[in-house]
DNA sequence: GGTAGACCTGGACGC
DNA sequence: GCGTCCAGGTCTACC
């Protein structure tokens, strides 16, 4: 077994990050015990199963034997999807006055817990879209069941995989190889069936770079226009997705949006996304991690 | 640019 | 059981 540690840059607190969103509910994570752990794929085709836990000094990762370069993959992986790295002194500095947002540097709130790829993000994005989160649960588990890679039958069985079925987030490459016709009907994620084939299809064949988002330069809203230009990515994905980017000038509002919003101001009335954005407004930069932290007194 | 309506799914609810 | 509604939206056609 090895053991890897990882420091994070301080304030870091591991429940937060991942407790940011649902993120740790979706296959090929699971969350128990306080142990976070998921199957990854490395780029030498081997199959491994992280088992991630705080850390005096940010997290620290438990998989099989790795050698050099599998190591470093498995370092900036982890250091991505937890952000290790980020820095968030002045949302908490400006979030000090604010009485919903005061336990922002308490308890280290910023970052999101990403997966380790964009792909693997967007496509889970998608299936958040007009539905419920158990089906948003159901299509990930089926997704990944049908064409995610397992561990070796020697991993999956030893004491460190916790999972019922340890499969790891499929490639571009294996969706691109289905069809959609197939992918709506095994996977049952409806219309939603095209654009993940399409995306995939479009990565797998080297037409379309999505991996060069996470370090893109590009002003944020050039990057939001270019995350509309995926299908099935309409006005609020790209809002999620860029907080996951780390860019958070946008807020993520959805029909949760509206809900949390309207009990907070107006008396549960009917809002529009106006409305929203009015509230957060003054926040600016951060109006997305104002919004997304935000202590809701209705919590329905 | 704003808006209405169709679109998959599956759990909750009322009958 | 069965029908209807709705949920952490998107897309297209139309005005």
């Amino acid at each position: 077994m090895l053991k890897i540690a990882l420091p994070a840059r301080r304030p870091f607190n591991f429940p937060s990050v991942v407790n940011s969103h649902g993120w740790r509910q979706l296959a090929p994570f699971h969350f128990e015990n306080d142990v976070l752990s998921y199957v990854d794929h490395l780029s030498t085709k081997r199959v491994v199963e992280y088992r991630i836990t705080a850390a005096s000094a940010g997290v620290q990762v438990e998989t099989e034997k790795l050698n050099k370069s599998e190591q470093r993959e498995v370092t900036d992986k982890i250091t991505w999807m937890f952000g290790l790295d980020m820095d968030f002194t002045n949302f908490h500095a400006a979030s000090r006055l604010e009485p919903k947002l005061a336990r922002a540097k308490k308890q280290a709130l910023g970052r999101v817990l990403r997966s380790p790829t964009l792909f693997e993000d967007v496509v889970k994005t998608i299936f958040t879209t007009n539905t419920l989160w158990a089906v948003t649960k159901n299509m990930s588990r089926k997704l990944v069941d049908e064409f995610g890679i397992a561990l070796s039958e020697k991993n999956a069985r030893s004491p460190l995989s916790a999972l019922e079925n340890n499969k790891s987030f499929p490639t571009p490459e294996a969706i691109a190889a289905s069809t959609p016709d197939f992918i709506k009907e095994k996977i049952r994620v409806g219309y939603r069936a095209p654009a993940i084939y399409d995306l995939a299809f479009r990565i797998a064949s080297g037409k379309y770079d999505l991996e060069a988002l996470k370090t893109s330069s590009l002003p944020t809203l050039e990057l939001r226009k270019e995350l509309m230009t995926i299908k099935g990515v309409g006005p609020y994905a790209p809002a999620n997705l860029l907080m996951i980017l780390g860019r958070h000038d946008f807020i993520p509002i959805d029909s949760y949006a509206l809900k949390m919003v309207s009990h907070e101001w107006y008396k549960g009335k009917p809002i529009t996304a106006r409305e929203v954005e009015r509230r957060f407004e003054k926040w600016g930069a951060y109006k997305g991690l104002a919004f997304w932290f935000w202590d809701w007194k209705y919590n329905g």
